[in-house]
DNA sequence: ACCTGAACACCGTTCAAGT
DNA sequence: ACCTGAACACCGTTCAAGT
């Protein structure tokens, strides 16, 4: 009559993996410390997702769920599109600082499968698409999207690695990269 | 008076851990396939190197020590700034598809300690950095660089991770890319 | 001086048994 | 319907014993 009641679930499972994950890394995310988080036994985690590869996964969609949310909140407004790109790359840096880890999981290629789900990403790309749009043409906004993406989280991924060793202002040269970038596509419009 | 003759090297062991590296991906990087690859036990390894993260690490260091060599023989020539950064960049884009895997431990954040040592990554970002001297100037060299190793190291890397999903010429952003970092910093010089 | 088998602690996963 | 202990295969690592 009355069966076990759930005495946790798949969303605080993969919040307590997120938190895992930023404090030991991904190889601390192990089925036993995530079990031990939600203060359950390892086994029972099996009952809420498929396997930790799953988990995994389930991680990093979450984390592009955040991002894309983020992302849209920055871009939203109707200034001109280098504006909002600018707004977007920062909002895209402020979270690669307070989730560094998720953000190297949303783009360093894991295994097949470990990765986000392709629609959270995708949520995540589209306010830049469109600003990349409004700033370089129908023909340019993909490119343009793209380079901004990538350089953005080239940066921070360098940044958070602790890559950029050589002193320097640091900030100075996300803005002009950010900048050289929207400047270079806009010419070509 | 004939001790047991070493049947492996270290140098033959981070050969193997590379190549294990990049069919299998960093998981599969056991010290038990390492060794089975190598032709000796597992515990053999130990002689050779102090742990699997020092193994990781030392894998990683010859990455890059190959990266720097590729980047090196591409900025070698007298060209104009801009063409001997979009050649490095090809180059490091040829080394990321050739070896992806590796590529994401150059730069994605691994564990303190599983990182390539610091002189190796210097000595790949020296030339990149000398060829935004001559295009920016001495104020400009740094940002430039970090912007244009940000972008190439991003881009490769959403490229291996399967990013690109929208269609449209992802050689052309990538070029694209590169020209207006160049164009962008260059004004600035 | 390096290689090996045995041993230990740990982890992912499965499953029958509980409630 | 979910939770649990027990069990299995596997891995990283250590160490005493081989040559």
């Amino acid at each position: 009559m009355s069966p076990a009641r759930a005495r946790t679930s798949r969303a605080a499972i993969v919040a307590a993996g997120r938190e895992v994950l930023e404090e030991r890394g991904l190889d601390g995310v192990s089925m036993a410390s995530v079990a031990r988080r939600v203060a359950v036994r390892p086994p029972s985690l099996y009952k809420h997702v498929r396997d930790r590869s799953a988990l995994i996964a389930a991680i990093a969609t979450d984390a592009a769920n955040e991002l894309a949310q983020a992302i849209e909140a920055a871009g939203g407004a109707d200034d001109p599109p280098e504006h909002r790109l600018a707004s977007m790359a920062h909002a895209f840096r402020e979270f690669a600082r307070r989730s560094p880890r998720a953000t190297a999981m949303l783009f360093a290629g894991l295994e097949p499968g470990a990765g986000p789900s392709l629609e959270s990403l995708a949520r995540a790309a589209r306010p830049v698409v469109d600003a990349g749009e409004a700033l370089a043409g129908p023909a340019g906004a993909l490119p343009a999207a793209r380079a901004l993406t990538a350089f953005a989280y080239g940066f921070t991924s360098m940044e958070a690695a602790g890559a950029f060793q050589l002193g320097g202002n640091v900030n100075e040269a996300f803005e002009q990269g950010v900048a050289a970038l929207s400047s270079g596509f806009a010419r070509r419009a």
